[in-house]
DNA sequence: TCTGGGGTCCTAGGACCC
DNA sequence: TCTGGGGTCCTAGGACCC
């Protein structure tokens, strides 16, 4: 048996608490370059904007002067997250945070009458502590947990937003009521080919042989196939255990062409990513550079490439990250392009400890780690990036753009001025 | 004018080996 | 006409997720 427990609307929740103007507002949230929508309102859901949603076709949907559009700050959701799943792990087993507002468990208790009580008043507790509105499904399999976590959501008959999805004769209604895009694991391209097929529902899909499923498409399908009909394929991996890649990119706020601009976008990314390295203890093997132009510009030349290094030692040292990181960049630069993203990946990733050393490297890591440790340290204290390696030390030509950002909420502008996450 | 960022897993196919 | 067979390993790319 599987729980999950998901935010509603997370980052427009996030918005509302500091700002309850917004609230019975069409409100949508913004990706990084204010360029794509990222959450909404139940309104501006009912105003049928999708997800995804470029913020300039809003207008498409609905009237845009009645949409409130927001710049992300997930800085700050990040923190409101991290308050949310604290009260969930005070009443729950094995935890596994999913995503930045969602996270499946196992129950404490064992009887659903005890566990309903509890978890009907941790969504209570999460409302009043924390301030989000949260809904928590539960099934036999994630998969199923995710379908009735939605319910919890959208049916106005759950007033503690706590759906329990157990009995055959339920699962097998509701599965007739899903339509088969709707099915976690089933995305737009294999829901379109399933659809051709005559599968319509989640419950024509749970009716195919599984064979089928798999000669036809694949073990990924037809284990969301089997998570369907309630066996616990474990579909979701934990996301608790260490990242196995981990990238910073950014898609700039205009096209750049200088070459010295994006070494110094490339160092700000290296610098990103190896401080999260060293948040999880973890050392990369090899560090990987890309540059692209803009896919929308069809008036100029496009050009993509990128270049993947070896490092001598595995490390998660700023500095050695970011050497090598130019190194790439040099390797993949083309004059007279114009790029639109950048960005650096860390691959090849281990745990710290399992540093091999490199006999001819002249570095000492003991000095290394204590500089890199010093500098966390002090930007954690005053702010991230108080400390930088030189070339990234003001915000360049390439930041995204970022022009929504609610000013007149309530927020501490701590949450703002910072360079996104 | 304006189209995100960060992940995971699986598969097909090529290189290489005996 | 006919071009072994069976492995392993690696990589690129596609699909999905939020």
């Amino acid at each position: 048996m599987y729980g999950l427990v998901d935010c509603n609307n997370f980052f427009v929740s996030c918005e509302r608490l500091f700002d309850p103007r917004l609230n019975g507002k069409k409100v949508v949230v913004l990706s990084n370059n204010d360029g794509c929508v990222i959450a909404r309102s139940n309104e501006a859901k009912a105003a049928g904007i999708p997800m995804g949603c470029p913020a300039f076709k809003i207008k498409e949907h609905t009237d845009p002067r009645q949409v409130i559009q927001l710049s992300a700050r997930h800085i700050l959701y990040r923190d409101l997250s991290n308050r949310v799943m604290k009260l969930v792990g005070e009443e729950v087993d094995n935890l596994q945070q999913y995503s930045v507002d969602e996270a499946f468990f196992t129950l404490k208790h064992k009887d659903v009458d005890t566990s309903h009580r509890v978890m009907a008043e941790l969504v209570k507790r999460i409302r009043q502590y924390v301030g989000i509105p949260v809904s928590i499904g539960f099934a036999p399999s994630r998969t199923l947990a995710k379908v009735a976590n939605h319910i919890a959501k959208k049916d106005p008959r759950i007033t503690d937003g706590v759906y329990w999805l157990i009995r055959p004769e339920a699962i097998d209604i509701i599965l007739r009521r899903t339509p088969i895009e709707d099915v976690w694991g089933v995305g737009r391209r294999l829901s379109a080919s399933l659809q051709s097929r005559g599968i319509k529902t989640a419950a024509d899909f749970v009716k195919m042989p599984p064979s089928l499923v798999r000669s036809l498409y694949s073990v990924t399908l037809e284990r969301t196939q089997r998570e369907l009909m309630g066996h616990d394929c474990q579909i979701a991996n934990p996301v608790t255990i260490a990242h196995k890649t981990i990238m910073t990119s950014r898609t700039f706020g205009k096209v750049i062409t200088s070459r010295d601009e994006i070494a110094d976008a490339i160092v700000s990314f290296a610098e990103r990513t190896a401080r999260q390295l060293r948040d999880e203890g973890s050392v990369a093997g090899s560090i990987m550079t890309f540059v692209r132009g803009d896919r929308f510009r069809e008036d100029l030349p496009f050009y993509s490439n990128s270049c993947q290094l070896a490092l001598d030692t595995p490390t998660s040292d700023t500095m050695t990250i970011a050497r090598q990181a130019l190194n790439a960049l040099n390797l993949i630069w083309r004059d007279g392009f114009a790029y639109r993203k950048a960005g650096v990946m860390a691959l090849d990733i281990q745990r710290g400890t399992a540093i091999q050393l490199n006999l001819f490297d002249p570095d000492d890591h003991g000095k290394l780690r204590r500089l890199m440790t010093s500098i966390d340290g002090i930007n954690n204290m005053y702010g991230r990036r108080s400390i930088k390696l030189a070339p990234g030390l003001q915000r360049g030509e390439w930041s995204p753009n970022q022009n929504h950002f609610n000013t007149k909420s309530k927020t501490l502008h701590f949450y703002t001025g910072m360079l996104t996450t």
